[in-house]
DNA sequence: TATGAATGAGGGTTCATTCAT
DNA sequence: GATGAATGAACCCTCATTCAT
């Protein structure tokens, strides 16, 4: 068991509360930034509780990813179930599964990204910077796996196509990303239909570049 | 003259390293976070000298910026000189120099990119903000300013087209500074010229798919 | 409550040793020089407490004032409720409460000295120097109003005899408290008699001479 | 010889420019507040030549104290030489004289009157203390020898006359002092008449009611 | 003589962390 | 479990003082 016995004991509601106070905390100001006193305030609990929690800053950060890892889990184990060789569909779905993730923990996502954007800035131990090394490479290395490079044209070597192509994946994720950090996150789920539509296009407009006729 | 005056009659080489210093300080920690205490404990000078020189952390920060404009003028000014219709001919150009710069003054360009990154947190001057905000708002429309869209395939819109490339551009970027930020930089020249064939292979292919034939 | 909560919740000897501290530094040095270094000191408490009460340098001063207002209030307000036309008569009076203030309040009264005497440094909020300012004129105005000028002799303008006497008094008050800051003050109350005794001596000359027969 | 041999060689203008910046400074911000920048600064000269001269901020403020009295000495001799038993009249020239001094030698007036408000903040050695105190006992003594009080009325004790003739000459001369630093102190002679005007107006009073008729 | 760059202790203030209750 | 008063190191910054030139 990762987090605190007696932090995991309580109702989940607070135990949400706190958590989801502290990884908007450290999200919007980053590990060093972040105020203890923030938190606390955000938490409506009090100073000694947190502490009595989670010994420490350090830890409480250490907790807060692990929890993510966890209750992310489940929607990541799924994110490549059905992986098929079409690389573009491949995409299609994990991007997907991105936003629907995003949408339903904003919370643990933001602070993963940030997590993720700090991560050599030395306040992650050895072992969970490896882990999260790693976690990012094996869902890299699965993204690329048994992708059926017949389907790409045959004037480019399939390395680049497949390069090429997750750049303009990430691109156009990065660019939304962005887009929703500043007019935040639209909150009724119809409102993401033109994304995806978007997204769509793009993929549309890949495949007809990429792909052989 | 924008610098303080004592301090710009310094050696080169101790301002340098007073200049490098707190630039790495910033692009390491952002504004907030950075420690007038690391910078003057790297540069090797005591605390009262940091603010001899800078009147404030702020008027550091700022003339961190201006010099980083000064050094940086000349090269940026020659970016997008002679900007034909080809548009990636152009971001090859472009891509170029911004390794070259990169590889020039490294900590420089990594302080700008972290300045950009906080750039609205409240710690630049309005004047210093409109011009960095112009500067990057030049540089993007000139790099997509008369782009000759009858080279590219007609079967896929043209703004796709440039969309696509641009990012296929800064996936690449992006991971070549990954790449340079782990490893550290290469010191002999030579040593980048794989790293510029592999670019221009991944020129080739976008030409080979997004160019009519 | 104008004093920060937990602080009002101190126990009283506690509380009273730092307020005491405080108003002694700021009282003896002034705003500027005062030294929260020495008030800590001085309390016996730490750096980091004393902004835990107290926000703030200022917010301090501003608090410390509040005080004094709060635990003078009654001896002031009393001050001259029954004056009548007799001016010596109402001098003494006066006199007789202010030095009971200054036996029962003596860091209080140096402070409320002190910072009348800076009040025009700009370390008062507006509202708090014009409160002053106004308790001040006021109190002046009650002291020289009504009074009955036909108890003077006629040989000498009133407005000299107001202002003769004001200044006996005035000395005399200034005599005493700078005795009483060089030998430290009577602590059983017997002694004060004498000093008392010398006033009333004043105060008959002064009728003796100021007055018509 | 008081003050450095070295600096005592400076051209009289030059010196002093150095010793009325010198002067100003502390008698606007005390010892503590007094800035050394701020001294150069308006003395025209370095950092380094004012330690040279004087070897630190207590020695500049003790040979500033020397020059005062040096520069005073023959004034004040002449303050009391032909001392009366008259006692108002006695007054009435010391008051002139003090008066005159501060129109000579703003500076220094300015200057010793804030010392000897700060002169038991531990910044004078105890040799100057003394001196100091002596100076100013030495001057009251002076001041209240050999009064012929055969001219006060019977009906009060001398010592009564004497001390509230005091008090009113300080109250006065305070009151006097206060106007000038609020509203600067007029240029021309000529502004005078009137105060002396008042203040004879006074000394008419006084005799009115403390001389025998 | 004369300079001003360089120092470091001390200024007010914040904040993660502890501990008596 | 839960509190928040209490701590002290570190924050940015100032300034009297020194010293190489």
């Amino acid at each position: 068991m990762r987090i605190n016995d007696t932090f995991r004991e309580l109702e989940p509601a607070k135990r949400l509360t706190i958590l989801n106070a502290a990884m908007d905390e450290f999200a919007q100001h980053g590990y060093e930034k972040a105020s203890t006193n923030a938190i606390v305030r955000e938490a409506g609990i009090s100073k000694g509780l947190l502490f009595y929690y989670f010994h420490s800053k350090e830890e409480l950060y250490h907790d807060l990813l692990a929890h993510a890892y966890d209750t992310l889990k489940d929607s990541l184990m799924l994110a490549f179930d059905s992986a098929d060789g079409d690389f573009i569909a491949r995409l299609r779905r994990a991007a997907e599964r991105k936003l629907r993730t995003y949408i339903e923990h904003p919370h643990i996502v933001r602070f993963l990204g940030a997590v993720f954007l700090e991560r050599n800035s030395g306040h992650l131990p050895p072992a969970m910077l490896e882990n999260l090394n790693n976690t990012y490479t094996t869902f890299r290395a699965q993204l690329y796996a048994n992708i059926d490079t017949s389907l790409f044209r045959d004037d480019v070597p399939p390395e680049h196509c497949i390069q090429l192509i997750r750049w303009c994946m990430e691109g156009y994720e990065k660019e939304m990303e962005a887009m929703m950090s500043r007019h935040g996150m639209p909150q009724e789920p119809g409102a993401y239909t033109p994304l995806f539509e978007a997204y769509y296009g793009y993929l549309d407009s890949l495949k007809q570049v990429f792909y052989r006729k």
